[in-house]
DNA sequence: GCGATTGTTGACGTTGACGTAAAGGGCATA
DNA sequence: TATGCCCTTTACGTCAACGTCAACAATCGC
């Protein structure tokens, strides 16, 4: 991660972290909305500290796993105040583990989906390699699909 | 999985089907509606044969991964006519392997949300039974709570 | 000063995946 | 015969997560 973006001093324009994450401003401003950012103001727009920002990176993973906007406040909230009515947290915890059982179980699916998503493929290349080899895709489009992927935000890949 | 539901000719009510999977017949309906189920008709009642069951199972997992039931009939299409346009399957190729990316990416975001959740548990408990012991749930809880999971279908656990 | 760009707040529209209610048929049990 | 229960279809409702559009403010370059 470039240590410019590691500055705590670091502000961020909507439309910076918007290109950043790919995302709109709308979304931004829904999440918002439903209490999972809280950005600063300098009059009447909006200023993203790198907390912020480190909030919205937890909010898009979570998305990506299946979480709901209202099952990651839960979450984020739990970054904040430590000191709050014990017994919420005893339900947060209670709510965490359930959690963790459901995403066990979704990493699993996806295993499964994967093999199935390979075998597929590879009946379908040999059906098309043995009628339609013109029709087969190049090797170089499947490098170019995951280069893409990491060109976005490398500093993401080791991110805690 | 016992042999009797592993008989070709079993069949199932779409009540049967939904209580084992926890669905809703409107769900089941649904996806007969959007073409990802076709049971037989026995007068005006829908019946379910085993191979039936076997796409549903496919569907709650595809769902359970993220797809949308468009992509889920794609997929379930595969194991249909094989001879179609061939035009139609090299998209369906390029498809599946850019499903596979995605998936292999929703793999790591999950394994990096569970170990935040267990991170957070951890911070959790620590502060529970520092103070108030009283309210940390019991190990028993979890473990009644995994096999609630594996209770339900215990041969979906191997199922291919 | 003016247009372009980027920002703001409503308010309404959209899409996917169903839920729900209405209206009825078929069969069993009391 | 009536009371349930489960099945059917058709049609409208809902919820999340935004998209889209309108109307307006602030700032930048020229």
């Amino acid at each position: 991660m470039p240590a410019e973006l590691r500055r705590p001093e670091r502000t961020f324009t909507i439309r910076q972290l918007c290109t950043e994450f790919k995302a709109t401003p709308r979304a931004l401003r829904f999440y918002e909305d439903k209490g999972l950012l809280t950005p600063a103001r300098d009059g009447m727009n909006r200023v993203y500290s790198y907390k912020d920002r480190a909030r919205l990176i937890l909010i898009l993973r979570g998305k990506r796993v299946g979480l709901s906007l209202q099952e990651i406040r839960e979450i984020l909230e739990l970054y904040g105040e430590h000191d709050e009515a014990m017994t919420q947290n005893a339900h947060s915890l209670k709510k965490f583990r359930e959690k963790i059982v459901d995403l066990e179980q979704q990493r699993e699916d996806i295993e499964g989906a994967i093999n199935e998503l390979r075998e597929a493929c590879e009946r379908l290349e040999k059906h098309l390699a043995a009628k339609r080899p013109d029709l087969l895709p190049k090797a170089a489009d499947y490098d170019q699909m995951l280069r893409a992927r990491l060109d976005g935000h490398p500093e993401m890949l080791g991110a805690k």
